[in-house]
DNA sequence: CCTTGAGTCTGGAGTTACTACAGACTCTAC
DNA sequence: GTAGAGTCTGTAGTAACTCCAGACTCAAGG
């Protein structure tokens, strides 16, 4: 059970949905570990390599940053109970969630309203330029959490 | 009325909330016109500038792109008009943030769901982890077009 | 006039999480 | 043995800043 699938990187790839260039780069940076290689220098990738790309791929559909998920892997590989732990990592992320959530939220008002007030508009100037040559109100008030 | 308030760029910060190095950044890639130097080369701008800054950012606190606001710039340049256009820019960027809402409530579900399984759970394994090795069906689904 | 301290200058590197090459090499099947 | 697909390394690019070093400028006080 130490992993002995022997698939190279396009099988791994397709496997998973992970792009190549992405699989070296998880290497590169310490989260997937180098795995064995052909005597032509190709990478040869176990059952368990499978299974920690895999992990690593759902954390970051679910917004873990890859520092996050290099928690969460090292929290796993240790068998005694990091449950506690794993918990605090995932509360502190879905807070996060949460606070990207009513900054998209607060985005989608002002741009609806003022969308609104474009459409409605039959003057010569326009309200969304308006809005943001003039307005404080609106916009520019929280600091925004979300980059895009 | 072309703008000769002659403040140095600490006071632009200051009064924009930008950093300094981002009004720089902002210069250097063709947002903010170069403005006029001091003898010794230290950059003096002008109310035109400041209300220029302040478009900038309003548009990047709603969620607007570097590029996009660029847009909105040009349309807001040229007089006649171009409520359309940047009606155009601004429902498109609308529709971006909704999908990012979308996305971001779907992670908050599974995260919630699965920090609940955590928090109730008492047996030996933890059921965070237990999801991100095994669980196909909550995370991985989607394609997530929200990039931390 | 000189000094001091805060402000500003330029250029370059670092950040996150990849993605996209170029040019050389390997592997497999025929 | 050769063709074609797969893989290798290393480097550079993306967005939108942010930070740094080392040099220079500016305004005020003595």
């Amino acid at each position: 059970m130490d992993g002995g699938g022997r698939i190279a990187i396009g099988a791994l790839s397709k496997h998973t949905g992970t792009n190549i260039e992405t699989v070296r780069y998880y290497e590169r940076v310490g989260l997937l570990p180098a795995p064995a290689r052909s005597s032509g220098g190709y990478r040869l990738y176990g059952t368990d390599h499978l299974k920690r790309l895999n992990f690593i791929r759902r954390a970051r559909a679910l917004g873990f940053s890859l520092a996050e998920v290099q928690k969460l892997l090292t929290l796993a590989d240790q068998r005694r109970r990091p449950c506690a732990d794993v918990r605090i990592v995932a509360a502190a992320h879905l807070q996060d969630v949460k606070a990207k959530i009513a900054d998209l939220r607060q985005m989608q008002r002002v741009l609806k309203d003022t969308v609104a007030r474009c459409e409605a508009g039959t003057g010569s100037h326009c309200p969304m330029i308006d809005a943001l040559y003039t307005d404080a109100e609106a916009a520019a008030r929280r600091p925004a959490t979300v980059r895009r």
